[in-house]
DNA sequence: AAAAAATGTTGACAGTGTCAACACTTTCTT
DNA sequence: AAGAAAGTGTTGACACTGTCAACATTTTTT
């Protein structure tokens, strides 16, 4: 199958790729001014195609969203487990890393973000493969708890209960902090090491039950 | 004539109190199918206005929604101060059932809690009273924290960084809990008591008074 | 080559927030 | 008390949005 040219020189009516194209573009948009702002006609108007196009390639708007959001999980769930891998190589706390990865991308990517937590999109469990990729990046929080657990560090509660609990933590400090109410990006980060800290001592010993003391092992 | 009717029976060119009505009939709009689905005109065709009559009230929508907004923090405030005073008389942890409370709060009134922290409204810093109204809200936590400070229930750090960690957490509960990841309404309470539970014990006892940054052990 | 499917375009429509110009009512000034 | 001024509610209009139907063009299939 020949290459088509990128421009369109006179008869190029078809688009080589617009369905990636488009959602190049809609997140070009949404990280320049924020998730509201995104209009179709704009997204059309800026591939040089025209304002309904786009309902070749997505149902509707939402559908659209539903599309970045789950870039967005795919960049995440990425980020994530780089936080992790790197905390293993430099003999790191795990989770606090991967806390502190997860505030970090919130903060440095927020309108992305808040797509892929919009009430717009689809609800997770109508969009199959939205879910799945969410539930990837979740996968990654739930599997360093249980791994952690192996290791004896954390009590051994259920790992998708404590990582609902570590989740809720960090994205309400992403939530927040985007908003504004927590001072600024390093204020932030900061809060959030301080946070993970503070819940992972929590977390690190049942009170009446623990025995041994595991201070500072190794 | 105590009933208002629908149609102006001549004399009645001025509401008796429209401000007050907008607010109210915004609420129950927001209530019923959620704050996306909020219209001028349907505030003005609910309370058999014209559309337009609520720019002589409010300047526009988002001036509006910050009026709800307020409005909420205002019982918001209420609300989570009643739960530490029960929490007094009942000899409970008042930080966790106000942690409680605030979730609760967040989920029985999803819409009107999803307006306060809603990106449409000014941010708090450009509307005077609604930031001060916010203020008042955290100042229960705050308070409470510095009480359970002075009673040497729990460590000795700055009381507003203790606030913003504990705010995050039971925020971040609330949003995901709407946005319906962690189950059930039952579920996401259990899960309130147990993220609260969890962070305090993080929060009783520093391993050592000298070492309070303990790194993680490795 | 003809038919069918896919892809892109134009025109149109209902709905939205908002403003300007006007109408009615209350309050203030003199 | 009469007129002015300010406050409050109404209608008409506008630009902008998402979305659909009908049409145009290209690619693929038969």
């Amino acid at each position: 199958m020949a290459v088509k040219l990128k421009r369109k020189p006179k008869g190029t009516y078809h688009h080589p790729d617009l369905q990636g194209a488009l959602v190049e573009a809609a997140l070009q948009i949404i990280r320049k001014n924020g998730v509201d702002s995104l209009t179709l006609r704009d997204v059309g108007l800026r591939l040089g195609v025209s304002r309904t196009a786009l309902y070749r390639h997505f149902k509707d708007k939402s559908a659209l969203l539903a599309r970045l959001a789950l870039e967005g999980f795919r960049i995440f769930h990425q980020t994530l487990q780089s936080a992790v891998d790197q905390a293993s190589i430099n003999k790191k706390d795990p989770l606090e890393e991967m806390g502190v990865a997860y505030v970090n991308f919130a903060m440095a990517n927020q309108s992305h973000y808040k797509t892929m937590f919009s009430d717009a999109i689809c609800t997770w469990g109508d969009c199959p493969d939205l879910a799945l990729e969410a539930d990837g990046a979740f996968a990654v929080l739930v599997n360093t708890i249980a791994a952690e657990q192996r290791a004896g560090r954390i009590i051994a509660e259920d790992p998708a209960r404590l990582a609902q609990v570590i989740w809720a933590g960090v994205h309400g400090l992403a939530t927040l902090g985007m908003a504004g109410h927590l001072g600024n990006h390093s204020d932030i980060i900061h809060l959030a090491r301080h946070h993970c800290h503070t819940l992972f001592t929590g977390l690190r010993l049942a009170p009446s039950k623990a025995t041994r003391r595991t201070k500072s092992a190794s």
